[in-house]
DNA sequence: TTGATTTTGTACTGAGCAATCCAAAACCTC
DNA sequence: GAGGTTTTGGATTGCTCAGTACAAAATCAA
């Protein structure tokens, strides 16, 4: 019926994903979108809305991925305790880079960034964290029935706790500290449940 | 010898402050400055070397006034404990009314920010990290030489580990995270101290 | 009052921005 | 192939950006 499309537009999302992860929203111009998928602007402008919906499709499918890994964590036979031990881990390997290069969490970032004037990713982020919050909670509630963790605490408290860390170690990761006052804070967290 | 200045210096600064507070460094424009300032162009450009250098300004002006409350209540005859329940208090107070204005912490949005790529910001934060950190941990020692912290925790590790929560509740509350969960996240918080 | 000096308002600069326009190219169905 | 349809590249639009140029205004010392 008509001339097919020469690039595959996951792979589009996926490049615009870097480009958008390591130098933000704002920062990142429509012709850095170019040069990272290697498409034109008329390609971009045909396949996506516009900037912000390329970014609103990179912002998902960078949380499909992440939560695809905390997941893998969760729900992997280790006990309650260590998994958490084992995600704020993963926190310190990807801030303890920053001196390198740097870019965090792209769901942070964009808490920051745009959170508050964008009532459309506000939706998206939202929602985000609800998932990562039952998810969360769904494995502290087994590590609680296990033993591993004390029944007298509440799961949501706690899981709202975790992310809480996780959010507050990249910031601080971002204010300079250093990896091994990092691994404090995260043995002082996982003391904490 | 020469015309005089019609404007505080100071005041300016404190204008600007409001307007990046608002909306981020790359966000608020100069015609933006202007405005909140009250100032033309010509005045800003001949009192400040740059949009940089003002926000430099404005930033330290932040850190100078928020350290002081962080000071004022550290510096109290409460607990040590009460001091840090105070802290994370007033971070409840002021990010619980993002759904109306919610402009949070210029500190940590300036950590997500501008960090990673303005080497002479990321110098001005991590002094001011260093400066909270210490006043921190001072209160913390003093809370264990007082016995109300427990003596064998290492009160450095603590102090890192309350800053961490003070940005990953600044965070989670841009998240969407409510009042309820917030205090939940600062009774655990306190609990783990 | 004069002259040196600084501040201020206005207009401007060149660059970069997101987004659009349009015609040529590419493809599929028939 | 031909006709219909979509993609693509390149030029362009209108706008905003940070920063500057310049002359008029304001002040003070003399």
């Amino acid at each position: 019926m008509a001339r097919p499309r020469k690039f595959d537009e996951e792979r589009a999302v996926d490049a615009a994903l870097e480009a958008f992860w390591t130098a933000g929203y704002e920062a990142t111009s429509t012709q850095d979108l170019c040069e990272a998928t290697g498409l034109g602007r008329s390609s971009i402008y045909n396949a996506f809305k516009s900037k912000h919906d390329l970014f609103r499709r990179a912002l998902l499918r960078y949380m499909e991925r992440k939560n695809g890994g905390i997941d893998a964590v969760l729900e992997s036979a280790m006990p309650a305790r260590e998994k958490i031990r084992a995600l704020l881990g993963v926190i310190i390997e990807e801030e303890g880079l920053y001196a390198e290069d740097g870019r965090g969490c792209l769901v942070v970032n964009t808490c920051i960034e745009l959170a508050s004037r964008d009532p459309e990713v506000a939706g998206v982020l939202e929602r985000d964290y609800r998932l990562r919050f039952e998810a969360l909670k769904a494995a502290i509630e087994s590590g609680q029935r296990d033993g591993d963790i004390d029944r007298a605490k509440d799961a949501g408290a706690l899981a709202h706790f975790v992310i809480a860390a996780i959010g507050g170690m990249r910031v601080s990761a971002r204010a300079g500290v250093g990896r091994q006052a990092l691994e404090g804070i995260l043995r002082t967290t996982v003391d904490a449940i």
